[in-house]
DNA sequence: TTGGTCACG
DNA sequence: ACGTACGTGACCAAT
């Protein structure tokens, strides 16, 4: 702690910011009482960052007083205008004055003044008794304080961040010091407190003249010198406009406070009034803090300190592990588990609690038994982590049978995270720290020293332990243990195995790609920067907007919030006014694959010649995966260049098959089940072509034959549109016609089919009552939005809740045909390796002497990985390659 | 870190 | 009347 340092709080400011900081989840943070706190939550969590920042020996907190002040006195429009404070947040006020009573901390508030004048006269009398000053507000105004000795502090967008502004800075910053800044917010007035300066003078002009005359006084002086131009008009116009405005944005260094600098002296904290404070509001987080900080008293017991014992090879013989349940958690460093650091593990048992950096001890007896023996069941965070940690060592993991990070994803996947101290904290055991806060992040992100390091992994395995009966019963409340049980986790060591084999590519395939389409892009680009006139950034939105709609005088058809926007959407409708475009929209093709395939792809081929993805098993808000570092389900296919990046994955044995087999139309069949739709079902039953089948009736002919491939083509764009939950005005622009068109493809579909109407009113109605919309196996969507007052929100709510169960439910199914699959290969001793899922497709490496089994297999156990009232239809092709698979 | 763009189902 | 398709990840430029 710093020997004098004062630190001065903008209250008003900093719990404005704090309120709207988690305005978002402002009626998820209510105490028992019902109040609203939020704003009293974010206010202590910055407050703690700023004492953690700043160190002070010395704390005040100003409040404004109320709305009349000396300055609506001078200017009556004063802070006119302005949206007045809601009461979700005002309400919180008279609390987070409470609560720093508690903290020992002085508030002070003086009638007729605002708090900037409390602070700029506590702020000067510390300057001047030698403290060393710190102001802390969300108002650029207060920085007019900074000086030498005083720091002003603006708090920015995320909780503990904030920008320091020494007189340095502002000059920086403003072109100005401190003291001219006034006389800059003179001329330029202050719009959010309603007070006009000069006409037509914002900041860059204003700045400008300061710098010039250093203030209004010697600005007006010389006024009359300026030579004729509209700014002089208006300066010498709004020449009382000007000086109203800097009486109006000086702060009252002066001012007559009740308080001195004895009163911001920190006082003891009140120990029980700011427990029973916090029990009032429902705090359970600053709760168990306190029992930490305080000793002693401990009420809660999940802040205990564990004791742990650092296993050696020296101790390693005594450790018994004859339970048959156990924690095991294997800490690596990074998200890439295939090639991270490992930095620890830890276990507990009942004995107690084990730790040890030595991950060697792993691949030896008596850990590597206890990790591969099935009857000992291990509870972990992230199973195929751990397994794929634990392969890599050499151990064949068994007997897994507890995943917590599985269980809180599939319980509510809202606020999802892979972050055992987030997760935990889900479920108020604040016992264990976040990663972040351990290892930091990006650059600085490093492991601790040793006691922090186990202190943080013994956390760890007892949180996983203590809340697997309140997960396991939440599953079982969502009617979910079948969903978690026999899809979730035997799924992810399914997903294990895919990743740890990988697929191999061939580097020589893609260099020769690399060179091909570079030689196409040069001369691209030469071609364009011709048609151009010069050369620029071809990968540059904004240059390549510049270029197009400013020089060459192409209309600008569309905009984006930060200019022109340049997406093939519009490029495609510009087309015929100049030969750039195609070049462009054919060089953008290629740069795409070229940088993100090819070039992207090569970077990550591991030393084996393979590629080994992650899946991200508890990601997607519908259950879907996604995949990456490489992400392998958005290899090209639709573009012949692109497909070409397929020619360089192949089996592992040069004579051997890649074996792809998708669904065919999984997602509406999914729909005509659960919908019941008699049409649909039948149109699916009898094996018609779907979208056929939707012409002949959106179009009222008498049979398929009657249709053409542009009805076929619009049926299958309204198909498509039902599933995502269709609206004129998408499907218009989808398929390029008019609205009142679109509304009458709709219309008939919803008359031909009638049971997907009812499905759809049905499923936003059950998304309303519940609150959530769901799979066919119990996967859970929250959707909070679905009561949204506002229209767009709402209704993305609403598409989402025809969306989810239908996305979804066709994403339990393939992972239930993967489980089957996978099970399939082990049973027929198979060499044939599942290698990628691309959603309603899965790929295989098939050894030359496989094929004919796999292509009988394969199909078979994708279509029937459930029963649903219309037929799974998977249709298979292979090659030697994954191009050829088709 | 964010936004624009574009690759996939 | 409201403005709009559903779900992802990677790259690049600009902040």
């Amino acid at each position: 702690m710093a020997d004098k340092k004062l630190l001065l709080i903008d209250g008003n400011s900093v719990a404005f910011r704090a309120f709207y900081a988690l305005y978002r989840q402002l009626d998820k943070f209510t105490s028992p009482d019902g109040l609203h706190t939020n704003a009293i939550y974010t206010f202590k969590n910055m407050f703690d960052s700023m004492l953690k920042q700043l160190q002070p020996s010395n704390i005040l907190v100003a409040f404004d007083a109320g709305k009349v002040t000396f300055r609506t006195e001078m200017f009556q429009d004063y802070k006119g205008g302005r949206q007045k404070t809601p009461n979700e947040l005002l309400e919180q006020l008279p609390f987070i004055k409470e609560m720093l009573e508690h903290l020992g901390v002085k508030s002070y508030e003086l009638e007729n003044y605002e708090a900037d004048d409390i602070i700029g006269t506590l702020s000067k009398m510390g300057d001047e008794a030698g403290y060393e000053v710190a102001v802390v507000s969300g108002d650029r105004d207060l920085t007019q304080l900074a000086s030498k000795h005083v720091t002003v502090y603006i708090t920015k967008n995320g909780v503990g961040e904030m920008e320091a502004y020494t007189p340095e800075h502002m000059k920086e910053v403003n072109g100005v010091t401190p003291t001219e800044y006034i006389d800059m917010k003179a001329l330029m007035g202050d719009s959010s407190d309603n007070y006009p300066g000069v006409t037509k003078v914002g900041p860059k002009t204003a700045s400008n003249l300061i710098q010039q005359y250093g203030s209004i006084e010697n600005l007006y002086e010389h006024v009359e010198e300026m030579k004729k131009s509209k700014l002089k008009e208006n300066l010498i116009n709004d020449k009382d406009k000007a000086f109203l405005a800097k009486k109006l944005a000086t702060i009252d260094r002066d001012s007559p406070i009740a308080v001195g600098l004895e009163d911001t002296k920190i006082n003891s904290v009140d120990i029980a009034g700011l427990r029973e404070f916090y029990e009032r509001l429902g705090f359970k987080k600053f709760l168990a803090e306190m029992s930490v900080a305080t000793d002693g008293n401990v009420s809660s017991e999940d802040m205990q300190k564990y004791d742990y014992v650092e296993l050696t090879s020296d101790n390693i013989a005594q450790l018994k592990l004859d339970d048959s349940e156990a924690a095991f958690y294997l800490e690596m460093l990074g998200d890439n588990y295939h090639l991270a650091q490992f930095v620890a593990f830890a276990l507990k048992t009942s004995d107690g609690i084990y730790v040890s950096k030595d991950v060697a001890l792993l691949e030896e007896s008596p850990l590597k038994e206890f990790l591969q023996n099935p009857d000992i069941k291990k509870n972990v965070f992230d199973l195929k982590r751990t397994y794929i940690g634990l392969n890599r060592l050499g151990v064949q993991a068994e007997g897994i049978n507890y995943d917590m990070l599985l269980a809180s994803y599939l319980i509510n996947n809202e606020n999802n995270s892979n972050d055992l101290g987030e997760v935990a904290h889900l479920y108020d055991n604040y016992a264990v720290k976040t990663d972040v806060e351990v290892y930091g992040k990006g650059k600085k992100q490093a492991v601790p020293d040793d006691e922090t390091l186990f202190s943080h992994l013994a956390a760890k395995v007892v949180a996983i332990d203590k809340l697997k009966p309140a997960l396991l019963e939440e599953l079982k409340d969502h009617e979910q243990d079948s969903l978690y049980d026999e899809i979730e986790v035997p799924l992810a060591f399914v997903l294990a195995k895919m990743e740890i084999t990988g697929m191999k590519v061939l580097p020589t395939t893609l260099i020769q790609l690399e060179n091909e389409f570079g030689m196409q892009l040069s001369k691209l680009e030469e071609e364009i920067y011709l048609e151009a006139g010069e050369r620029f950034n071809l990968n540059s939105p904004k240059q390549l907007g510049h270029i197009l709609f400013e020089k060459l005088n192409l209309p600008p058809l569309k905009k984006t919030k930060t200019g022109y926007s340049t997406s093939v959407e519009v490029l495609d409708q510009l087309r015929s006014q100049s030969k750039i475009v195609d070049k462009i929209l054919n060089y953008r093709q290629i740069s795409k694959i070229q940088s993100t395939y090819v070039k992207g792809l090569l970077d990550v081929v591991q030393a084996d010649g393979r590629v080994h993805t992650r899946y991200l098993q508890t990601l997607t808000a519908t259950g879907r995966l996604s995949s990456v570092d490489p992400n392998l389900q958005n290899i090209p296919t639709r573009s012949e260049e692109g497909k070409q990046i397929r020619k360089a994955f192949v089996p592992s044995q040069e004579d051997g098959y890649i074996f792809s087999c998708d669904y065919s139309q999984v997602e509406l069949r999914v729909l005509a089940h659960v919908s019941g739709d008699e049409n649909m079902q039948e149109a699916f039953n009898t094996g018609y072509d779907i979208h056929a089948h939707t012409a002949m009736k959106i179009f009222h002919l008498n049979s398929t034959d009657e249709v053409t491939p542009d009805m076929r083509r619009t049926a299958k764009a309204v198909n498509f549109g039902i599933v995502y939950g269709i609206s004129d005005y998408g499907l218009s622009k989808n398929i390029g016609i008019t609205r009142k068109q679109a509304k009458e493809f709709i219309d008939s579909y919803f008359e031909q089919y009638p049971g997907i109407r009812s499905f759809m009113d049905q499923a936003i109605k059950s998304a309303r009552e519940k609150g959530y919309a769901e799979t066919i196996m119990h996967r859970r969507r929250y959707l909070p939005d679905i009561h949204a007052k506002n229209f767009n929100v709402r209704s993305f709510a609403e598409r989402t809740a025809i969306n989810s169960p239908i996305q979804g439910s066709a994403a339990d199914i393939i992972k239930i045909a993967m489980i089957n699959m996978q099970k399939k290969l082990t049973e027929l001793n198979l060499k044939t390796k599942m290698v990628l899922q691309v959603h309603d497709e899965l790929i295989f490496d098939v050894p030359k002497d496989e094929l004919e089994i796999i292509k009988k297999i394969v199909p078979e156990v994708m279509q029937n990985a459930i029963k649903l009232d219309v037929p799974l239809i998977a249709d298979a092709g292979w090659g030697h390659s994954w191009y050829d698979a088709k």
